[in-house]
DNA sequence: CGGCATCCTTCCGGATACTG
DNA sequence: CAGTATCCGGAAGGATGCCG
């Protein structure tokens, strides 16, 4: 199925090959939201849209829109419509994503615990409050 | 020094806060060629900047060189200019960038390694190929 | 060699308004 | 509620040229 990459590693597939795939995937999940939203569907399993948007400040609903479509599609997130009124929209990891949220939370939880040692982000904070 | 977010996890920050400088931290190393550039330093210890730009095929120079100021002004590489002719820079990891380079490293392997049970990407790729 | 300055195009992404 | 549609400004980022 999947064709060998130009220069493989783990057999196969190697990020640092330009069009290898899972370069793709791999700048799919380091988007600036995606580890944020991967990071709350991990949190709380069934999630609505609003809750989501509520959990995330800063996101606009069409930025929200777009990543969940994007994860959607490489199936690390799943939809579900209910057809009520009104309606109710629940997104959930898949096994797939459930696995990207290890990695991920590890990345999270780096820059919670080393934020202390970057004086020039630090600064710039402190300067804007 | 900093000072607590408003909604703290590690007691004091947390990257779901809007504006607590570990985002901008996350943002950082989220970014489509931070965790690559990264990941070579951590493999070859001191890289210069042409031999950097021909292990990342597709990035341009301008853009490799935001990636490493952004990177160095957050002291997570250092960079090191030898008065020579020709001119020479180095670019290491920092003992903080060492430390990124372990979950960014797991990111990398899981795209790797989980690329192939994304039909999705698959398909793009073997179209244009 | 390793940039920076400049130009120029693309498209990201916010604001707003509207729908099933 | 959970979006889509449209518009639009500004930033991202490629190409080119020059410099120490």
């Amino acid at each position: 199925m999947a064709r060998p990459c130009p220069t493989g590693r783990h057999d196969e597939h190697n990020v640092y090959a330009e069009n290898c795939p899972c370069r793709a995937l791999l700048d799919l999940i380091s988007n600036k939201w995606s580890a944020l939203v991967i990071g709350m569907l991990d949190e709380r399993s069934a999630v609505r849209f609003s809750e989501l948007q509520a959990a995330l400040p800063g996101v606009g609903s069409k930025m929200l829109t777009q990543t969940l479509r994007r994860l959607e599609a490489a199936s690390l997130v799943e939809r579900s419509v209910y057809a009520e009124v009104p309606p109710r929209v629940e997104y959930t990891l898949s096994e797939l994503g459930r696995s990207a949220a290890v990695p991920l939370g590890q990345i999270r939880a780096w820059a919670e615990e080393h934020i202390d040692q970057v004086e020039f982000l630090n600064r710039k904070w402190s300067e804007q409050n």
